[in-house]
DNA sequence: ATACATTGTGCGAAAATTGCACAGGTTTTG
DNA sequence: CAAAACCTGTGCAATTTTCGCACAATGTAT
């Protein structure tokens, strides 16, 4: 097993520059001088052969070779931290998140090879279920709900406030690029109850005259098939359909978002006192930073 | 996400040491002398304030916590190696292992995490299966077989040759440690075909009349079931039931070990030359180092 | 008893890391 | 339009860390 590894410092330093995209902030958050972080980084560029950050104006951005490598490296981080600090303290249980279904499947599920690995002594179910009710009425200690802000009671979280866009498979729409004009063209689908397209096409500045809605409203996962199948155009948050896009089974058909409301994280009065739904709740949060605002989308 | 993580550079040279049990041979891999390994595992561990070695007559062991920490932080560097190596190259595909069925729950499942986590564009599938046939029958790449040596024919790898030993809930046997002369009080379970108990009795310096096995024969998943629920002693491979006796769920009745054969691992002709067979067969072969001979077993 | 193997440690050399100060660029602000 | 505020790149010197060598100490094989 002769590894060749780079320098491991160095991929801490470019961790936690990759996680803030500035150089600045990672030297702060390592208590080390911004010059130290921006040598490491030269140096594992330099190491690896590839390019990782690119220059912009202000600061610096991933490369997309760069932001594939600290996603894949992160979890090695989450790992040894949580493995060090079980060496003292090992939390174990069983902790259940109850996920509205379309964020489960695109963004939770894919964390958990990580979560487990990182805590092999929690149990971490995952329940994807549509409604809002109480936390009590669920057997959950997490909730992962979509909602416009203030409208939750109780101890909530923002995790994710990605705006909602269009997307369509590729070549759905010509030139992949819509305007609210032509929208009457396509069928339209929704993952939310509420008529976001009119939404979307006020924000945009347009008030068209849309055809109305099937009565029959598909599911979220089922409406998510069928315009990934081709068969018409899809509103949805954009940290949700990332993957989609990044895969090219995808395309987002405008650069106008709607914030048409935001992911919260909401925790069980029972659950904030048991220490695995604290750990969990943190890590979920950490984990999904750069969902939140002013960090860079990997839409793109 | 602010961490506080050892040094890595230490943490790496006890990834190495803990794996080979030595720091000399740690030191040969890495390339550097004895003494840097020595420091750097004092270091880490006076920074953790937890012993991970002990000293023993020629070397050193792992303790307890230190082969808890090492087998949770390993995977880490797995997953970084991995990563580093593919910005050049990404290996995609699927792969399929047939395995033999305790030796998949118990040895490679629970490996499964760390592998998709190093390798997310490798599709991993893992069958439990008991028939000894053709690899080409089976449409898997790499087969995990329990064999004596020298009866497979074609390309094999030693995978495991820990011993078998005999194996029973707490409490079963008085004292937890039986002798071949009262074997015949208990029901004996096996999870092999031949008559393996007789062999171990031989091999302990004992002729002892034993009663005869039920005809009725359980599958190795079930006698396992049987035994672990406290109805009868059980004779298995000290690598799959390391798990369950770290867990207080079996303990080993004896530390008279039968060399019973090994469990090899078998590449289809076809597989050979697909760059993700041999990618899989030789993080499997890195995984399972420590299950050969040389090393000392964790199932104490 | 001797040779061999393995780890612990003092010490000086070598290498890596760091912080500071400043340069060059862009955005924001007045 | 100018100035201030930010952010990263780099030369340089100081500090810290790391390393290898030599030797000691201990236990094992022959």
């Amino acid at each position: 097993m002769s590894r060749s590894l780079p320098s491991l410092n160095a991929l801490r330093a470019f961790e936690a520059a990759g996680r803030h995209e500035s150089f600045s902030r990672a030297a702060d958050e390592m208590g080390v001088s911004h010059s130290s972080i921006s040598r490491h980084v030269r140096g594992l560029e330099q190491r690896l052969g590839v390019q990782l950050f690119r220059d912009v104006a202000r600061g610096v951005v991933l490369t997309d070779e760069g932001r594939r490598y600290l996603q894949r490296i992160s979890p090695a981080f989450d790992v040894i931290g949580a493995a060090t600090e079980g060496l003292v303290d090992t939390p174990a249980g069983r902790v259940t998140i109850n996920s509205e279904p379309v964020f489960a499947a695109k963004v939770v599920a894919p964390l958990l090879a990580a979560f487990h690995l990182a805590f092999p002594d929690i149990e971490l179910r995952l329940v994807a279920s549509t409604d809002l009710a109480d936390l009590d009425r669920f057997e959950a200690d997490l909730a992962i709900r979509f909602a416009r802000r203030g409208v939750l009671d109780g101890p909530s979280d923002l995790i994710s406030d990605a705006p909602v866009y269009p997307y369509a498979a590729p070549g759905v729409v010509p030139g992949n690029v819509v305007c609210p004009r032509h929208l009457g063209q396509y069928r339209l689908y929704r993952d939310r109850g509420e008529d976001v397209w009119r939404d979307w096409c006020a924000h945009a500045g347009f008030e068209v005259a849309l055809p109305p809605l099937d009565s029959w409203r598909p599911t979220a996962a089922l409406a998510y098939e069928m315009a990934i199948h081709g068969d018409g155009l899809f509103m949805a948050s954009a940290e949700c359909m990332a993957g989609d896009v990044a895969a090219g089974r995808l395309v987002r058909l405008s650069e106008v978002g709607l914030q048409h409301g935001a992911f919260h994280l909401l925790t069980a009065d029972q659950g904030v006192r048991r220490k695995t739904v604290r750990a969990v709740r943190t890590w979920l949060l950490e984990r999904t930073a750069h969902l939140r605002s002013g960090h860079a989308q990997p839409d793109g």
